[in-house]
DNA sequence: TCAAGTTGTCTGTGATATTAGACAACTTCA
DNA sequence: TGAAGTTGTCTAATATCACAGACAACTTGA
């Protein structure tokens, strides 16, 4: 009877993978550090580099990790999990993750209603909205940039609250809206073009969420809408379905 | 980019293994019961026979079962974990594992010291010693056959009151001794005979645990010298040094 | 602009895993 | 005694794993 290998039944590659995980999880390799050369990591493991690039791989396809050829291998930030429920306030969600939210404004600006906005906010076709974009940060990696539109009629003085006060709970609170809820999220996802890329700090390629959202009173009237793009690599929404 | 094989860097032989402990450790195979045939398991598991064999001699080789050629491949109970400390009971360390221990006289005689006995217990070589050979069993599986030197002159009606009894430990307090531990205990192992085969339900060349002790009473002084044969497929010594 | 360092891709080789089939050796049971 | 079913062993072919080397494509920094 020949004797049985040792081996556990566990490719080696897969043993390198998750060595090289460990070292990330125990912090060995913070978010965003670039980890060793292929070569580098290959004589470390006393393994091939062939062997090295098809644990990466396996990281990769993960999301634990980002190769950027010619420049090196990254750590990606774990994804932010991002819960879709009724109440869905980005600064709670990212302040849940011990991550420290920020909201930057972009801009603002008056527009008339398309026939899809007005459909969703109930409101006629060409009635005057005020755009509001923003760009929502995590620890300084941006998360997601997106446009809020919401009824220039109600709320005339969108712009200039927002900005003082750089949250829509607080803007829609000093209207007297104590509570608004998330009515419905829809979610797709597309590549980065080079707007993307630049306001998410994205690789072009890079693929994106985009969500459309409205968020209506108590009641169920409408109040927001908003669509905005998410970097998919920092982020992953979570859907509780009932 | 090829995609990434969706196998989980773990080999096939591997999976079908984890498999089959599994099921048995949920009970879908009893302690003893025999398992499907290596043709119906690898059409079950849908792989080849030669895998599923790979896959138990994997299991085999940690004792989990045990391949009978012509017969079947059975599921070996779980060794029960016999701790070796200054207070060594076979009734309490089976019970302790939700066993019901047994023991079973074999028969008796009178012998006399050899010069290794003798050395053991503190008397002259020659001196007149009581034998007792027993067999111990846990839920009607044999663990171990062995036998028990103690002085005839100290306890001339050894041999009456372990008939009786059915316990050293009584048999001692019935002369007052109230107290006694094990004062050594040594270990090896053989393959086993013919005379192991039968008394321990054991196929001959199956490994036995060869273990021998000596009880001394609360002052040290000798009491019992032990001989005793353990299945080693049914038994883990357990020796916790500190 | 250039050199050094990085990841991406290709070819090839040997070892191992897996499949496939056949037969021997053995046990069980009618 | 014989048939059926079991494990043990052998040969062979294919697929995958891991190693090895070379070069392309790209990034970075001097």
């Amino acid at each position: 009877m020949s004797a049985l290998q040792s081996d556990s039944g566990v490719t080696l590659w897969r043993k390198v993978a998750d060595s090289i995980e460990r070292e990330i999880a125990q912090g060995g390799y913070p978010a965003g550090e670039k980890l060793p050369g292929e070569v580098e990591l290959a004589t470390a493991h006393r393994v091939n580099r062939h062997t090295v690039r098809r644990a990466l791989a396996a990281l990769a396809e993960r999301g634990l990790v980002r190769a950027e050829r010619g420049s090196g291998t990254y750590v990606e930030p774990g994804r932010i999990a991002y819960p879709l429920r009724s109440r869905t306030r980005f600064s709670e969600i990212v302040g849940a993750g011990g991550r420290e939210p920020r909201a930057q404004l972009l801009g603002a600006s008056r527009e008339e209603a398309t026939r899809e906005l007005a459909r969703e906010l109930d409101l006629p076709v060409g009635a005057p909205l005020i755009r509001i974009d923003g760009l929502r940060l995590a620890d300084r990696a941006p998360i997601c940039v997106g446009s809020t539109w919401l009824s220039a009629e109600r709320f005339p003085d969108a712009e200039e609250l927002y900005r003082r006060f750089g949250s829509m709970t607080k803007l829609l609170a000093h209207h007297g809206i104590r509570d608004y809820r998330r009515a419905s999220t829809r979610i797709t996802a597309a590549i980065a073009d080079a707007g993307d890329a630049a306001r998410l700090d994205l690789g072009i390629g890079r693929p994106v969420l985009i969500v459309e959202g409205l968020d209506v009173d108590a009641k169920g009237r409408p109040l927001l809408s908003i669509r905005a793009r998410f970097a998919a690599e920092r982020v992953q929404f979570v859907v509780e379905t009932e």
